[in-house]
DNA sequence: CGCGGTTTGTTCTCCCGTTCACAAACTCCT
DNA sequence: AGGAGTTTGTGAACGGGAGAACAAACCGCG
């Protein structure tokens, strides 16, 4: 199966006329990407509690999402369920699992052991999930040698040793935002083609090399922003100072995001 | 969810007509209000270069996203630029600051002082970006006393007393994920209208309750499905166990996402 | 005072994502 | 075997965001 490209089904009103389970490969939209590591956590949850069968509207709501969204998401990978029926859940656990490319482990490699790095290395839900942490990378020699998490850190001047003897394509940094760009320029020369950046920094890499990034900063902003919208809505909260004491008819906040 | 919505302001181009320095304080989109603390953070580093007037582009290019994104992100908060010049560095930035809400600080709690709140804890970064770490929630009673960061971890019982003291909006789950809704019920009931979740587990909220999440595993996941594309489309890698020897025609893989 | 150069703010178009709604497909019961 | 009930998979409508393009506005200079 070596993926033939778009054949774009082409005749979707054709009926009953290809029951093949061919899944098609190509091109699942960005945001369902994103989706789909919920729906297989989600699942591996509904595994754990003994279901084996759900349907589109319960796996919905143990993934937090719609219904329809769902099931448009997951037909993007093929016709894995049963209509009137619902999901096998293992057999849907594993299709996911499949399409994300988390049913053998990928190597890791962190750079950065302060207080986040530490954390990470210490963190033993990556490992159920797809990732195994293969090395450990500080600059800092006080820090070298240090035993985290069953793994020791290594001189950052390894890395490419590192990176080349355990096959790494993903690496983690967790430095300082003045030193994230030098790390990432030595994690990309010694072949890793992805990267989750922690540092507030802001990371130019390579065609072919992708880059995610988890600021809290900005998610505790976000949440402000919302938070003083709020607070100017409703003047009953005291979550800033001058509050009128007349409450005005609380009208609903429409443009809010909350849920 | 009832949610009448649209009042639609309805006339939004008003043009030059009001040289009033009021902003329009309704509706700013979801995607600009992610990048808003972006673009304070890239003002804050050429403030510290000593830069103290930008153009769109040069901030684009500090802040990574495209110029016109950055201009009309921008105009949503009003007009604080100077054509023919760009914009006031320190200026726009106390504009942005002031839109998202940080010209204060917000008093934060954190729940769960495991690996990942001693980080979050120990973490300096918040406190120039607008938030203040008023305390620290632990359930577990060997735990507590400890001192983090300058301050004591205290019993969970103690939410409600503490929320209240401290006017907190703000809230930060760092427990496991079988405790998170039980926490995040008992912030909600406390009076904390914002939760971030770091707990890997779908939260439920009453309405006007914001929930934003951050899930490390599911970034991975994400790295990991386009680590899989690469590989699948350019069998010169040696990331996937069996590369094939001879390499095909390395077609653009038109439908992958990185830059 | 006008003119060229520069940069913003906005408009327009296109594309992606969300949601609704429904026919197709399956199970179960009679 | 057939019909009733259930649930999937998807076509289509809709809304929002991204990016290109451009007119308006501003500065400096002659
Ligand atoms: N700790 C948090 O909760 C938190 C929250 C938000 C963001 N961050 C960001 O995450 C990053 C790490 O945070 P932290 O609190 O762990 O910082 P830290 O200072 O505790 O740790 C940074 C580590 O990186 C190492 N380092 C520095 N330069 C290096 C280099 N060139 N190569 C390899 N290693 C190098 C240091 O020796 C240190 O061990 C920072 O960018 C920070 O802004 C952290
Ligand atoms: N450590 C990481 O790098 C990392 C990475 C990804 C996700 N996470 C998630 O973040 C969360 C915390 O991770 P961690 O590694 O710090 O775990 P941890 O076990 O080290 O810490 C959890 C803390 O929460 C406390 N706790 C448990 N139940 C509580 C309750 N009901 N009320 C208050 N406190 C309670 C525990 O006493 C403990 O101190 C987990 O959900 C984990 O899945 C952590």
């Amino acid at each position: 199966m070596t993926t033939p490209r778009n054949a774009r089904t082409a005749a979707p009103a054709v009926g009953a006329a290809e029951p093949s389970a061919k899944p098609v490969e190509r091109g699942i939209p960005e945001a369902t990407v994103a989706r789909l590591p919920v729906y297989l956590r989600a699942l591996t949850g509904l595994s754990d509690t003994g279901v084996d069968t759900c349907s589109s509207e319960e796996l919905a709501a143990a993934a937090g999402v719609n219904s329809a969204k769902l099931r448009k998401d997951l037909s993007y990978l093929g016709s894995y369920g049963t209509r009137g029926v619902g999901y096998d859940v293992e057999y849907l656990r594993y299709q996911i699992a499949r399409e994300i490319g988390v049913t053998q482990d990928w190597p890791v490699v962190i750079v950065g052991i302060g207080n986040l790095g530490h954390a990470l290395a210490n963190y033993s839900g990556f490992s159920s999930r797809g990732f195994r942490i293969v090395a450990l990378l500080d600059a800092d020699p006080r820090r070298q040698g240090e035993d985290v998490g069953g793994l020791g850190i290594r001189p950052f001047e390894e890395i490419e040793r590192l990176v080349e003897e355990h096959h790494v394509a993903i690496g983690v940094i967790a430095t300082p935002a003045v030193a994230a760009q030098h790390v990432c320029d030595r994690l990309v020369a010694a072949g890793v083609t992805s990267i989750l950046n922690f540092a507030p920094a802001v990371l130019t890499v390579p065609h072919g090399v992708d880059v995610r990034k988890v600021d809290l900063s900005i998610e505790l902003q976000i949440l402000a922003y919302h938070e003083q919208r709020k607070a100017l809505a409703d003047p009953g909260s005291d979550a800033v100072p001058d509050a009128l004491p007349s409450g005005l008819a609380p009208l609903a906040a429409d443009g809010v995001v909350s849920r």
